[in-house]
DNA sequence: GAAACTTCTTTTGTATACAATTTTGTGTCC
DNA sequence: GGACACAAAATTGTATACAAAAGAAGTTTC
């Protein structure tokens, strides 16, 4: 009952192609945090045994995207504010010194692709589809960390955006427009200059901008907010 | 032919529990870099099936201590001097500042664990035990992180630690001595004193006095060293 | 003797079967 | 009707069986 594994038509389904397709669902918030992921039903989907399938959750798990209790299976991460307030200083620790180094190293063609890049997002939000223009704005910072040319942090800075993902999902405040497209563009704009000083004022502002942006006062970690919903 | 699980005598071999098992081991250098980590062999020494070996093979290779290739298995990493330079500049990143807010937020209670993790590193070092003396080391590390109130940082700050030590293994001066007990001791006592920027100078000298104790001029990638190895 | 081609062996990848645990449903008692 | 006990169903954890790939050894060919 294996899949003929047709090259061409059929990409081949991984326990990575899982990860991916799991990963981009959730920063599109195409699946809202708390989501149970049953591995009998992803298994369906995908076409593969729960062997892959566990695979591929132990590794969102790893990132933190995914939450996976002993017994009680997988589901779509739900960070705290406590978490929340923890990823967004990690971030402006990161970033600010990240973007710093991007502009002292971009290339021509690296400006292109971010370029290409905020075209995208703009795309993606005239085509009304925000999730997707939220997961294209965190593929903007994760390019930055590239350009940077340090692996390691670029792979920190990866983790952080994905979990900012679920942030967003859980504690935006509608009153406040996503507007990165100015923010984004002035930071291409000193990366392509590259105004070392500029790019590192500029992600930091940015940055605290986004988290300023979110509603964290404290609701007992997200607890009661079922109660509270409920006692209407 | 599973075990009876007495959780007394038998604790319960977990996937966990075979991960940090062989993360110790890698840290106190009684598994060398490049070493083939084979699932029947892991899977005969605890006691489980393959399936639990492969789980904490994953684990150990998400924080990168462990590289899997695909059917080619996995085998302790073994990074190339370029990822000890971005570890140690991720962590003069990091830690530093993460020292800084150990020192706003210690007790005493954790000054007092602090100090008693510098003992067993001297007790250690004492024994001839420099394997041990090293993964302490890395322990105080991480609590400093861990006393800043950041876990999220702190997570980072491990896996940096846990791979300092596979670059260690490779890339250790004989000449400079592992002389960290007075960089040690220095920073608890800033720690204690609730000095901040004491604290935040001593940890980044600290790192940067381990970088450059590194031999880390490039060699093809250490490739070559086995060329070099056979040329007598 | 070395390169290239066959087996044969070992090792990893995946599916499936079964055990253990949690969750859900049902009936009983008060 | 609600608290409890117990049985049934669903879900996860682990072992094992088999398929696929890589590695080793031996054979042929030049």
């Amino acid at each position: 009952m294996t899949r003929p594994a047709d090259p061409i038509t059929n990409p081949p389904v991984t326990s990575d192609s899982i990860a991916q397709a799991l990963s981009v669902a959730i920063h599109e918030h195409r699946i809202a945090p708390g989501t149970k992921l049953g591995e009998d039903e992803l298994s369906e989907i995908y076409g593969v045994s729960r062997t892959v399938v566990r695979a591929s959750l132990q590794t969102l798990s790893h990132i933190r995207l995914v939450d996976i209790r002993r017994n009680k299976g997988a589901s779509v991460a739900s960070p705290s504010t406590t978490e929340a307030h923890e990823v967004f200083e990690a971030r402006e620790l990161l970033e600010p010194r990240t973007a710093r180094s991007a502009a002292r190293r971009s290339t021509p063609a690296d400006i292109l692709k971010l370029e290409r890049h905020i075209h995208d997002e703009h795309a993606a939000l005239d085509a009304n589809d925000s999730g997707r223009a939220l997961y294209l704005s965190g593929l903007f910072h994760t390019e930055i960390a590239r350009i940077a040319g340090q692996a390691t942090i670029a792979g920190f800075i990866e983790t952080l955006v994905a979990r900012s993902s679920l942030i967003i999902a859980l504690y935006w405040r509608r009153e406040s427009a996503l507007c990165e497209k100015h923010a984004h563009h002035a930071l291409v704009q000193a990366l392509a200059d590259q105004n070392e000083q500029q790019a590192e004022e500029l992600m930091r502002s940015h940055l605290v901008d986004l988290h300023s942006a979110l509603d964290l006062r404290e609701r007992n970690e997200r607890t009661l907010s079922l109660k509270d919903a409920l006692s209407s």
